[in-house]
DNA sequence: AAGGATTTGTTCGTATGTATC
DNA sequence: GGATACATACGAACAAATCCT
């Protein structure tokens, strides 16, 4: 949409902010059909700055998994398209991705019966303070780490509800020894901003990383709460979906 | 969900960090009722930093007015809560807004007729190089940069267009001098990554901030595609709120 | 096969910015 | 405010791998 912008004195190193953008042009047009980017000397210019700071650039993602050098030849773009994730009333991980990865996966991090924080009661519509089924997840798409989601349970109607996620790996299937065979997405909130240091360990991401989060509420046919939850995803590996796919 | 992350040799310095939690923690609980924030010490100790490093931080969020110090009485948040912005097949910029801010303005910035570029022909159903109108715009909510959009409209249908939206500052009210009464938005793409440095002029940006984009396709009743656009919003200012508002 | 051009990788040194105490 | 440690950025030169003629 616009061309390269590198501030000084900003409170982010040149480096950083070069190898934001690279990161973005790759999906523009920085590179050739080959996916070989400019020479280091010609980014430097390109940038305004040192071959060095460009050097320290791409050696980051390098180590992100972005690039791939190679001394004599070049500098390479590993191709790794973004997943594309739907949202709408029937919204289910699983399903949504299913075209685009050999292999998915959902893993149970951690799971506790608490009290209800103020927000959670409000969107299940339980007293404040009651007992909830707190699960924390992550779901990666062919080995690479794609979301991690806090999900927020009534405790009272699925107590026992981590033992069948973990063993199915899917929330469609666990609800189903509850007796709910249907559910629907009801809302979704998006917001974005940088990820936490857990974030960054669970996700494997590069300190200063994006995530795109989503507060979704999910229904039964009846329209009952069944379940709140927080969803965190790599802005860099993943895009949402809303409406038809084209 | 999780603690504050501050890095360390991530190219982004410790008062940036800080500053950019500080500055979304206003929803999170880091001030009081009144909007104070905690003393520079404690802030220091919570973030594990020196108080210089805060006091670097808070100086910037002064600058960018988002924080407010009064002598003697403490530091205070500049309380802006974040517009929500509903996304459906109703989607329209001036009503989705209408209950959250006093005054909604959307500003032209620039136009050309074009030839489509690839993706923009695809989208609009016509021949790649077929010409295009694109319009350049930018919206404020209470004076507030809100979004920025670029958006494609087919120049034999819709010649003219820019008057029109000049004159109302509604892409709504446009499309009626074209017998267009009602659209619907088709589908929505939703991603998120670092400003660049066009962002961070029109949106008053502050180096390493996010934003969301959102790639949209209006049609009209029959189906026909309208209007391609990317939108671009302060991921500080906007969330995108996808289904029912609860 | 030889050699020059191109491109990434490495090692010096120096100056400035950032963060702590 | 001043001293110290470390990260960031620049500059110049050279080494190593690859490509082309």
């Amino acid at each position: 949409m616009s061309e390269a912008g590198i501030e000084r004195r900003s409170g982010v190193a040149l480096w950083r902010q070069i190898a934001d953008q690279i990161r973005q042009g790759v999906g523009a047009g920085l590179s050739d059909e080959s996916g070989r980017l400019p020479t280091e000397l010609a980014l430097a210019e390109r940038f305004g700055v040192n071959r060095h700071t460009v050097r320290t650039a791409i050696q980051a993602l390098v180590q992100e998994g972005v690039l791939r050098a190679e001394q004599g030849r070049g500098t390479f773009i590993e191709r790794q398209p973004r997943l594309s994730y739907p949202i709408g009333p029937r919204t289910r991980f699983s399903e949504g991705l299913g075209g685009q990865a050999r292999e998915l996966r959902g893993n149970l991090l951690d799971h506790a019966y608490e009290e209800a924080p103020e927000a959670v009661a409000e969107a299940l519509e339980i007293a404040p303070g009651a007992p909830v089924l707190r699960l924390d997840t992550m779901a990666e798409a062919d080995g690479r780490p794609i979301s991690r989601a806090r999900s927020y349970f009534d405790a009272q109607r699925f107590r026992g509800f981590e033992r069948h996620f973990a063993r199915t790996g899917s929330i469609t299937m666990a609800y189903r020894h509850f007796g709910v065979s249907d559910y629907l997405r009801r809302s979704t909130t998006i917001s974005a901003r940088h990820a936490d240091s857990a974030d960054l360990e669970i996700l494997k991401l590069s300190p200063g990383a994006i995530v795109l989060v989503a507060l979704g509420l999910n229904v039964d046919q009846a329209g009952r709460p069944l379940q709140f939850s927080e969803t965190r995803f790599s802005a860099d590996r993943v895009e949402l979906q809303v409406g038809n796919t084209t």
